[in-house]
DNA sequence: ACCTGGCATAACCGAAAGTTGTAGATGCCC
DNA sequence: GGGCATCTACAACTTTCGGTTATGCCAGGT
């Protein structure tokens, strides 16, 4: 089986037609005809059926599809690895990290570095943590900052700082001395609250503490990210638990923001490849993210 | 990234040297030389070292490897299963079962069948739980007969009788009075037992009874197959957990058999495609098996 | 010093894969 | 139903790629 005829054989299936595959691997059409009659002489049988004039997949071609398409992935892993290989030796710092962090820590921590090292150059991004991962492995980029934990055998995380979980609330929901005090998870009892879709072990963790909660608060709706909840509850639908750092952003005539009484501690990590040795840029990098994020999570 | 080029590098990974990789690709050196060097120009980064005329894989050889070693298998397994679709359609009854179910069960049946259906042609064959749901997955054989719970997406498994664990001993540990009752399962405390290492759930959930017997009995060997256990047996080694099929076959001169007390019941399976029809063929043939087990299993 | 084993280079060759051009079938729209 | 757009299939031609044989070079072992 030639790779060719897989690629083939996907690209027809993908686009249910064989011009369009023929369009899509930048070939001929005629060459995609030869190829895919040479494909079916070669297997001996035949992966689409010819009905008034169009392709129409055969049974075993279905029952092939998943298979070759795991190879095609696996194969399009290979090529984005081995392209970051070839990469020139003047290396900029590439760091990815989850939305969260994208409002405000990693910017700031990159313009503080350009500072003390303004020839550097970055190249920064976001992704969720499993993305996260496999960008890491497939070494398109070499830090990877998230609240999430993303243990791979591949991979090592390095817990840069704690904070707590917080809560927060329209404006005006508590006085000024109440919310320097953390808010008992009891008061949660039957609030109306946004909802976080849990991928992560934290969000997890907090959605099984309010189910404990008698009443459990109610929840109408949930959203995948924390910007989302932040405006939500911007817009008064209720309370919502989030990140520290997310919190930090929400300007005080938007949302107010109150520590929740919980052991539940949320971790900022770093992660990056076992195997690679960061060099000082890196270094100073994490350093900075460290510092700024301790700063951002003390009191004031 | 050519389908070529990864074979190669494969090939010369697994031989260490580039006539090696040659010879397996049967193709001459320079034709591999060449190659290679085409592979790594493309790739912009060298894969081997050549050091004092030998073949040193890079860092990046290194890391790339297990990825291209995942491709080839998957490819592997895409050919056998492209194989199989190609077959005739004059299709033999292709019956795969473990190591136990090969000494009596299935030769037995599959005799009965070819009195039935004289024409039939059969390929028979043994394989373990994991290769058996590999092979039928691929197509390479239409029915599995296992004793092991072998749950896969694309499989169905069909319950065809149950029998009960079976204790072997060397001959005249029990009087014929005891051996038609079962033997409760403490009567094996501190027994010199021979193991089954475990693979499949009869095996662990077998050790877990064992272990909670006080004092447990004595394991020193542990064998892969019920066979080996049978005879180790024999020779005097100890006492050992069968299966009913294992445990009949022993002639009553080699070792004694006698029924647990436990629960716990062995299932003989059925297994096959999800998507597939049984053919009458096949149909008989299972009914065959589930009739010969219940015999083999009936009391006498 | 000599042979052996292993990789690289050169010149050459054939088959495979691609191209353009064209023909036949089907479905759609007026 | 005529005409048009679309899609697949076939033919002739060209180029590229993967392969061969022959040969050279280098390092190690005897």
């Amino acid at each position: 089986m030639r790779l060719r005829y897989i690629e083939l054989f996907h690209a027809v299936m993908t686009t249910n037609s064989l011009t369009g595959a023929a369009n899509l691997l930048n070939i001929s059409q005629p060459a995609a005809s030869k190829a895919l009659q040479q494909a079916e002489h070669q297997l001996g049988f035949t992966l689409f059926h010819r009905v008034r004039g169009r392709l129409h997949p055969t049974e075993q071609a279905l029952l092939l599809r998943p298979r070759v398409e795991k190879i095609i992935r696996d194969l399009h892993d290979l090529q984005r690895l081995t392209a970051n290989f070839a990469r020139p030796e003047s290396e900029p710092l590439r760091v990815t990290c989850t939305p969260t962090l994208a409002q405000s820590l990693v910017p700031d921590a990159t313009t503080l570095l350009r500072k003390a090292w303004p020839a550097a150059t970055a190249e920064l991004s976001t992704r969720h943590s499993a993305e996260m991962c496999e960008s890491l492995t497939l070494r398109e980029t070499d830090i990877g900052l998230t609240l999430q934990d993303a243990s791979h055998p591949e991979l090592r995380q390095e817990p840069l700082c704690q904070g707590r979980v917080m809560v927060i609330a329209p404006p005006g929901r508590w006085s000024p001395a109440e919310l320097a005090q953390p808010l008992p998870v009891t008061a949660l009892a039957g609030e109306p609250m946004i909802g976080i879709a849990v991928q992560d072990a934290l969000g997890s963790l907090l959605q099984s503490h309010l189910m404990h909660v008698d009443p459990p608060p109610q929840i109408s709706v949930w959203v995948q990210t924390y910007q989302l909840a932040c405006a939500l509850v911007a817009q008064g639908a209720g309370l919502a638990l989030v990140d520290p750092f997310t919190a930090s952003q929400g300007d005080g005539d938007v949302v107010q923001t109150r520590p929740l009484a919980l052991e539940l501690d949320v971790v900022l990590y770093a992660v990056y490849r076992l195997d690679s040795q960061l060099n000082p840029l890196q270094e100073h990098f994490i350093e900075l993210v460290r510092q700024l994020a301790r700063q951002t999570l003390a009191p004031g």
